[in-house]
DNA sequence: AATAGCAATATTGTCGACACTTTAAGTGAG
DNA sequence: CTCACTTAAAGTGTCGACAATATTGCTATT
């Protein structure tokens, strides 16, 4: 469930959506070129909605802008990706244990319920849990945190990307399981309000889940 | 000394330049609504320009901007002031972590110099240390880390706030001194190539300098 | 007098045209 | 044949005008 359903009102809206989906599931490959004009043609709206789109592609880290020579998407690679999760672990790290700290008391009571459904799907097998459920539980923990900036930073500017090597390398695997335990253990550190406990096990849940992602790479 | 000199090269380039500067300095008051029209007379560019620019100053976290509405400048308080250090923290933290592990021994040795030069002037109770040299010396860490992501999001994307925090609030302090002990030692963990220990102190250091700039709100 | 609805105004969003820069192709001299 | 220079092509940057939306002020009704 993604609750954060982002509502496109103007055009430039629409057109970043539009792009930035398909930038990260691949249809525009990695490391290609954007030509406004060509993208003018191919979504129908004038260049001035397609540079805004760009821009703040740019923003999110999915595309790199020259001046005066144009834009491309960003290309994929072992290094970007260690960086990129260097990144995710610090701030993934303090939102976790910002959330041990802020997150309400019925916040907390959801996120074990969610858990907890997690749980049966795990045991019935479906590989629901690969994706959107991890996805879930990091967006929830991440908004618990209560600081606007960790949220816009983690959410705006690099889960996308993250997704984006996740497609892009086929993603998921054999860690289903053992990433469940692993979130288990950061629900019970924030229910227990240890900050510093939190915060460790999120980090090196992060840093487990890049090694696994790495040997695809 | 700013050793990065961003050289603008469109226009676009230049107004966003000069307005994230007056908005740092508070020129344009915090809070004050942008109106595109206005700025676009005040600087003498079209209003393409101006909304390029304001674009920019968005992703930097410097305006906050609603569809069909407008832009406004981020106002100041003492809860955004945490949320950014708390930010802050775990970036820096991470940038001391990788400058540890991948300064080169050469990179390290200037460091090591630049704190020498700032000791001298710490002594000889110059005032240049306060704002200036504090700031060489956090980026040197940053750039150390290697890591373009950190880099990016810290120096473009989150210290010209910090800046902004500073500047309108009087900034410095007696802390300089103090300070100064603390550069010392996070300079030292990271030639004896400690991580942890680069991470943590790197830490305490931007929460003590939190709270030291927290007391004037 | 207060509020709801409407008209007028101001502001942002979008568009197509033009200016400038970069890139590539082509031409000529050595 | 190679290299430097010129020139043509394509692409990005900037501009002014128009369209769509939000805000303000007015009018009328209760």
């Amino acid at each position: 469930m993604t609750f954060f359903t982002e509502q496109p009102v103007t055009s430039a809206d629409t057109t970043f959506f539009q792009l930035r989906k398909d930038i990260v599931d691949g249809d525009i490959v990695a490391g290609s070129k954007l030509s406004e004009t060509q993208l003018s043609t191919k979504y129908e709206v004038s260049r001035a909605v397609i540079r805004e789109a760009i821009n703040r592609l740019e923003s999110s880290n999915l595309v790199e802008r020259k001046a005066n020579v144009g834009a491309r998407v960003v290309s994929l690679s072992p290094q970007g990706l260690i960086e990129l999760y260097q990144v995710r672990e610090a701030l993934e790290g303090m939102g976790a244990r910002l959330a041990a700290k802020n997150m309400s008391d019925d916040e907390i009571k959801e996120l074990q319920q969610l858990l907890q459904s997690h749980s049966k799907k795990v045991e019935s097998d479906e590989s629901y849990y690969q994706e959107a459920g991890d996805v879930d539980f990091h967006y929830r923990i991440i908004l618990g945190s209560k600081n606007q900036h960790l949220i816009s930073t983690l959410i705006d500017g690099i889960y996308h990307l993250v997704r984006m090597y996740r497609v892009q390398l086929g993603m998921a695997g054999p860690r289903v399981t053992t990433a469940f335990d692993e979130h288990k253990h950061i629900v019970q550190a924030i229910s227990n309000r240890d900050q510093e406990l939190a915060e460790m096990l999120m980090r090196r849940h992060i840093t487990y889940s890049m090694k696994n992602i790495e040997t695809k790479l």
